[in-house]
DNA sequence: AGCTTTTCTGATTTTGTAGTCAGAAAGTGA
DNA sequence: TCACTTTCTGACTACAAAATCAGAAAAGCT
């Protein structure tokens, strides 16, 4: 068995491997954990089962390497923040907010997941921590705590307000069977989609602002 | 096997059929409905795990009938919201958003469980959606509509716009083991609960008021 | 007490899925 | 062509959990 987790490696083996964790990532974040089967994964990936098992070692190896993809997609969120660095605090966490929902629409698999397992704990979560969005969450959280010292936000716990933010924006853009069965409306709507991020973006952050934080924004 | 979904009927086997379900709903609000095994809450409820299938036909119906423990809370939520039905729409939603969050907090199964199928999608989910949350969602929804008709809340879609007040909502006090484990912060702190409770409601709702609507709020 | 019904259990079967293994096919280099 | 490695499959085992069943214990009734 091939290191799955060397990138690098074996051309023929890998192409096979990147469809497997492709067909995984979209299964588990639309599933949970549980739900997927090994079967349905080797089905939608038009391999053997076992042949899951000779590029992972198991199912809970499978689902972290899957991951592993969303790793690429924060390292890009953290480059884009760069050019942020000298502005206010609020208007970076502002900045990280858009990329936030940006990225929730772009890739459904990352606030989903994090929103199933965050649910559930254990130690998928703890990896999930770990690995991929405990470090992110850190870092929001300390640009929270300094734009509250600034007194452009009002003086909510850094990390409630973090997770307040993500889990409504994660709730509106992936809440999508539950909003389309629950009001008959489908929420994939491309047109609108930019629109729509902003008036989630300024609902959601306008909340916790100040006087001061929103007199700040007005002037960016 | 009597009929369980029969109220008031059978006084000792109702007894265990109700720690059972008691049971029941506390397991498959912590662990979602995959990870709960019949055998541990049979052992939970100290019965051997036939007399699970005594009471209840299968495990769907379990979870079913535990649910349905959801519906008194949610009748009593209505019946409170009766006594502010001639205030402006908005006014109503701001107390619609109070007991959803005092709610979160007395019954984190409702959220969680909601959160957790609304992520999955599924034929639990739309059971949910006809015996529990649709006609209370739309209730909520037809609340926002006229609170946006009488300028009072910014023109966000109603559906999305109570979606993202529960969700929020629900993720601030329900994704309790993602905070512990990624923040080292233990979110049960019953004393700074209900300055919480406001603080959250003013920053969600908040958000989503124009300045009539904010102006409306500070005279009531 | 004796009979009946309800409530529950121990033992067992069934089912679905993760994981294994021997070996076939496909690719690689001499 | 032939040896060799990588990649993959069909058939299988192992196991956990749901579901069943025959019958025991408990409760209720006369």
């Amino acid at each position: 068995m091939p290191d799955a987790t060397d990138w690098s490696s074996t051309p023929k083996g890998e192409a096979t491997a990147a469809r497997i964790r492709e067909v995984a990532l979209d299964q588990f974040s639309r599933l949970g954990f549980e739900r997927v089967t090994l079967g349905g994964i080797a089905r939608a990936a038009r391999v053997s089962q076992p042949a899951l098992h000779y590029h992972f070692q198991d199912k809970a190896q499978l689902w972290r390497s899957a991951m592993l993809a969303l790793a690429a997609v924060i390292a890009e969120e953290e480059r884009l923040m760069a050019v942020a660095r000298d502005l206010p605090a609020v208007s970076q966490l502002r900045m990280a907010m858009r990329l936030f929902l940006q990225i929730s629409w772009n890739h459904p698999a990352l606030g989903r997941i994090v929103a199933l397992e965050g649910m559930a704990g254990g130690e998928r979560l703890e990896w999930l921590n770990r690995r991929l969005i405990g470090p992110r969450n850190r870092r929001l959280a300390e640009l929270a705590r300094q734009a509250i010292a600034d007194g452009d936000l009002r003086p909510f716990p850094p990390e409630m307000l973090i997770v307040t933010l993500q889990t409504g924006g994660v709730g509106v853009i992936n809440l999508a069977p539950l909003m389309r069965e629950g009001f008959g409306v489908d929420p994939d709507l491309p047109a609108a989609r930019a629109a729509h991020e902003e008036m989630i973006l300024e609902a959601l952050l306008g909340g916790f602002l100040t006087e001061r934080g929103r007199a700040r924004e007005s002037v960016r």
